[in-house]
RNA sequence: GACCUCUUAGCUCAGCUGGUUAGAGCAUCUCACUUUUAAUGAGAGGGUCCUGGGUUCGAGUCCCAGAGGGGUCACCA
């Protein structure tokens, strides 16, 4: 029974290959690497044994790998499903991994115990020779530990539920989980995510991390009684931050709008409505540079309370911040690059004047722009007309002390120069009531006492427009529709917003922005076009030279420009040489027509 | 945007001062094997050396230009 049925095989196997070298398919064909083409050879051979390999009906399991695992006894009847990451195959027995959402399972699969007919194919043929690692299918049968002490799932019964055309990477790990050949290359890692998250272990982990993060920050919001909303992506005025935005344009109503660069300005709004709290998960887009740090679209958290000012919200943060490592880690620690973070509140306050003293030796209170420039000089920051009280003082924090802290610590009280949407500070109106906090030496939020007061909101904006006239290309665009709330009334608010990707950055141990953005902005791929038979033989190239003529890479009729008649021909006679092709040799007269028509 | 650097088989990588037919491990294919686990043993196939020019008797290797990636810096509320 099994001889015949791999009889059959083997004359489904020529039929294939014979249609399919023929016209198009073999083009396509050519274009594959072996292994692609052995599992479409392996895909046709399961449909002829009448097998679908992508069958559309639900599969229902009963167990995933982890919980598995944990509940393990020998002689549970179980139903799995996933993907087949490896095979050892001995002869009638076999092993196998299958990997579904939680981790893998080892499965036994016995050639009798799977088939106890006389028809063994189901194990000869379809598992041992027709599906591949990276093949999903779904499984049943019965627990039971092996020799070695592994738990492991005879298998009674086999589904295939997809079968996988492309080989995936290599990716083995030993016994002492060291991974060997791991698919590394960045490039491959982000542009095919979905290949890195199959393959490369840990991986997952981060992003079931930065769900964490957000779902404990709604959590701990929500029982708050706060709200979570939505407000505009595309605006008409880019506002709420200083960044050059991108900019689109909406044909019904034939203006440019923006993608936002930050929501603040809305959320504010909605105080005023009247809800005492909102928060939103805000994707904000900026047009600018990009690095570790650093990508075109990245998540913000705003929130923003009545009645609160920023000393409320500094307690607010350290306890949720705290709640989030406790989330991701069962502990108010995270290493973070061999140093060890600690989340546990409280966080040293430092205002930024006892900051930038204690680094560089300067004190900025009450010096003009004048002073400041020349301390900056003196300390070896090189400064330009443009640059304002505000700017000045941003270089000095950031050249000399952000780096050094390390633990969580809130730097307060920041110039007025530099936080236009922020309260004067209530006891000195040089500064602002405003904090950031700072983690492993990089800006994580971003907090203020908002600013309340309509005309002096106004006033900031104009200050913002004067800077811009210096040739500040950031700064501020005037809202007017904001300055109108604002003056129908707006509660004392504290307001923050919290940088989700550099945060789970700092919890996940990632020194890359990219590692945490699922599918990170890369320059577009370009993708090879594929053969153009049909133009080709628009040309006249015969039916017979079409495929030799694409083989040998003038798969397209603009492969065939500027080229010489009589050293195209030389060349493809010698392919049909190499190649043996048992199908005449061309004349010049062929191949003149075909360049005649092309040029 | 500047500088440095990388690109060789499906994956990870060797490849010397330029020199026969470009190699290895894994993966793939064939055969053997009924408790293995980086399974094992025997054999086989697989390459646009990123692309395009140039130097040379000869280029994966040297030179020029380009593409894509990574790093450092610049930019970045």
């Amino acid at each position: 029974m099994c001889c015949s049925i791999s009889s059959k095989l083997s004359i489904v196997y020529s039929a294939q290959s014979y249609s399919a070298y023929t016209t198009s398919n073999y083009l396509c064909a050519m274009q594959r690497t072996e292994q692609e083409r052995i599992r479409r050879e392996s895909l046709a051979a399961l449909r002829a044994l009448g097998i679908e390999p992508y069958p559309a009906a639900e599969f229902t399991v009963t167990h995933r790998s982890k919980r598995l695992a944990a509940e393990f006894k020998d002689g549970l009847a179980v139903t799995l499903a996933g993907r087949i990451m490896s095979r050892r195959i001995m002869g009638k027995a076999s092993f196998a991994e299958i990997q579904d959402s939680e981790g893998t399972f080892q499965l036994y699969l016995n050639r009798d115990e799977l088939c106890p007919g006389e028809d063994k194919a189901l194990y000869n043929t379809v598992f041992k020779k027709l599906l591949d690692r990276g093949d999903f299918i779904g499984i049943s049968g019965e627990t039971f530990t092996t020799q070695t002490g592994e738990q492991s799932v005879m298998v009674k019964e086999l589904t295939v539920l997809s079968k996988s055309l492309k080989p995936l990477p290599a990716v083995k790990v030993d016994e002492d989980g060291k991974v060997h050949d791991a698919f590394a290359d960045p490039e491959l890692r982000y542009r095919m995510r979905y290949v890195d998250l199959v393959v490369n272990p840990g991986v997952k982990e981060t992003f079931e991390a930065r769900s964490k993060v957000m779902q404990t920050i709604r959590t701990s919001f929500d029982g708050a009684g706060w709200l979570e909303v939505d407000t505009p992506v595309l605006q008409a005025i880019p506002g709420g931050a200083a960044a050059r935005p991108f900019v689109t344009h909406h044909n019904a109503l034939d203006i440019p709008l923006y993608l936002r660069i930050a929501n603040e300005l809305y959320l504010k709004r909605l105080i005023v409505g009247g809800f005492e709290g909102v928060y939103e998960f805000s994707r904000n887009f900026r047009n600018e540079g990009m690095d570790r740090t650093h990508n075109p679209e990245f998540t913000v958290m705003e929130l923003y309370v009545a009645y609160k000012d920023y000393h409320w919200m500094m307690q607010t943060t350290e306890n949720l911040l705290s709640d989030i490592c406790q989330a991701v880690h069962g502990d108010t620690k995270a290493n973070l690059n061999g140093t060890e973070i600690d989340f546990a509140p409280p966080y040293r306050r430092v205002t930024m004047r006892d900051a930038i003293l204690e680094h560089t030796g300067v004190d900025i209170d009450g010096k003009s722009e004048a002073e400041l420039r020349a301390a900056c000089e003196q300390v070896g920051i090189q400064t330009d007309d443009s640059m304002g009280k505000g700017k000045l003082i941003d270089e000095l924090f950031g050249e000399k002390c952000e780096h050094h802290y390390v633990q969580p610590t809130f730097i307060m009280d920041y110039p007025v120069e530099m936080s236009p949407l922020t309260k004067v500070h209530r006891d000195n109106p040089a500064y602002t009531e405003r904090f950031e906090l700072m983690i492993n030496g990089t800006e994580v939020a971003n907090a203020y006492s908002e600013l309340n007061d309509p005309d002096d909101q106004r006033q900031r904006f104009e200050d913002q427009l004067k800077l811009g006239e210096r040739g500040d290309d950031e700064a501020m665009f005037i809202d007017q529709d904001f300055l109108r709330a604002l003056e129908y009334g707006m509660p004392p608010t504290s307001g923050i917003g919290i940088g989700i990707d550099r945060l789970v950055m700092m919890l996940t141990n990632q020194t890359s922005i990219q590692e945490v953005l699922l599918f990170p902005q890369m320059r577009p791929e370009v993708f090879d076009q594929g053969p153009d038979e049909k133009g080709l033989q628009a040309l006249g190239v015969s039916e017979a030279w079409t495929p030799h003529l694409v083989g040998a890479g003038f798969d397209r009729p603009e492969a065939l420009e500027g080229l010489s008649p009589g050293g195209l021909r030389e060349k493809m006679n010698g392919y049909r040489k190499k190649n043996k092709l048992d199908i005449p040799a061309l004349t010049l007269e062929e191949v003149e027509t075909w360049l005649s028509a092309r040029n």
